[in-house]
DNA sequence: CTAGATTTGTTCGTATGTATC
DNA sequence: TGATACATACGAACAAATCTA
């Protein structure tokens, strides 16, 4: 009962009143993603409004990923997961004036991808187990471009990626997809013109290899230890490059 | 005249297509929150569509959080930081359908709130301090009604917050308060009849105090490793706590 | 305190494109 | 192929909010 209502003595905007109603409703009514809900003109019965006020309810649950709008027959808005990409973009979102350092994502990233990979052991199938080989083969060939570079750095975080997509802990899974998202950023747009850092994608590589193993034995202590190192040593040379830049872009920082 | 070489292949929204253009205006410009965007007209004549598609994208940067929105001279949408509530919002629709559980919950608020605190320890001021021992005060008297023992536990869960807000990096501030208002919501709803536990909170009473002795002493190592062991208890009472609460309604989970 | 100016907010009517049957 | 149902888009008119003189 203790809503916003109580915050705002204003006039409360009615296609927010309607996007409230709708939430509510597909709560209560234990909703699944699949379902439709009412069209637009049983809602502007429902809620005794016109066309354009329903209208922007609907895309403001559309905005927020909660449903998708098709048309034709049979038409209309229908219930989905909030898929990571939109979530992600939210949060960036938040993150704009924030922008986290490198040093503050590799923090967190040290932080929770142990745990991922420990809870990630006992989940894992055998195809995940030759995807994530077929990431590690991806690395194993010496770039010979700095594209090939690129792809390799990529498919280095993938293996994180699918890891914490299978560790179970919904939030988790998130945080750890997120981080690793915004360190594909990273490489992709800020380091284009990045050095080697041959030293760096050996090590990366026999972690990899190492968690496999670990994670094949179905050994979670092992594989979170591993982890742990890992991240330590992705921790080391991220400093190591930020400071090399450093070097390069004296005053032209931001 | 139905030339489908004139058909342009994507069906992306005109709405969005804004959307995307001043997101990318923004962030090339700089904007800084609280400056204004151009008003309904100027941006009709800039995109040379109608009243009504401009609306709907200011609607999506509203409900996105990027812009509040007003009426009136000298009115219109100003730039905002995505307030932390909005973002809170649109994760928890993200989580809609996959709720965690209290001791999914739990395990990441064990990760990371041992680093909040050594990461505050250096930042906290005495205002801060001052705040942290009046939230103790509040869980000092013995609870006398249901009320005054939920808004023990609120005042408990504040302190956690307000060390998020303090700890300087601003994914691993947000996944703090985050995670802190998910334990709200498990407090409030889910366990209003829950029993006393008199234990849990003296020794969450005690971890706080001599966590403010920590942060009052800069002794980032000692708050960290206070943390890990209040977190660890705070876990094996929740666990505790379920394994009653499961007796109590065996069959009626969902 | 009132009146007017400015800007957003809401509604109606209409037209058009598009996906499904 | 055509009919239908729905979203998308436009324009005009009016309502409401808010600032300023």
């Amino acid at each position: 009962m203790n809503d916003k209502s109580l915050q705002i003595p204003k006039r409360i905007k009615r296609s927010d009143q309607i996007v409230e109603s709708v939430k509510r409703w597909v709560a209560l009514n234990r909703m699944e993603p699949g379902e439709r809900l009412p069209n637009e003109r049983e809602l502007m019965q429902q809620f005794e409004c016109s066309k354009g006020t329903v209208r922007e309810a609907l895309k403001s649950l559309e905005v927020q990923g909660l449903v998708t709008i098709r048309t034709g027959p049979n038409g209309g808005a229908v219930l989905e997961r909030v898929p990571f990409e939109k979530a992600s973009e939210l949060l960036r979102n938040y993150l704009h004036f924030d922008q986290p350092s490198g040093p503050e994502i590799y923090a967190l990233r040290t932080l929770i991808e142990p745990e991922i990979a420990a809870l990630a052991t006992p989940r894992i199938t055998e195809e995940d187990l030759d995807s994530l080989e077929a990431l590690v083969k991806c690395c194993e060939m010496t770039p010979e471009t700095l594209e090939e570079r690129i792809d390799q750095r990529i498919a280095e975080l993938d293996f994180h990626v699918l890891l914490a997509q299978r560790c179970g802990n919904a939030m988790l899974s998130f945080i750890g997809r997120f981080v690793n998202d915004m360190i594909r950023d990273l490489v992709i747009f800020k380091k284009s013109a990045l050095p080697e850092q041959r030293e760096f994608s050996c090590a990366n590589l026999a972690y990899h290899r190492q968690l496999i193993d670990a994670l094949r034995a179905r050994d979670a202590s092992r594989a979170r230890q591993l982890m742990h190192e890992h991240m330590k040593s992705a921790e080391h040379f991220n400093r190591e490059l930020e400071g090399q830049l450093h070097q390069h872009f004296l005053g032209a920082t931001r």
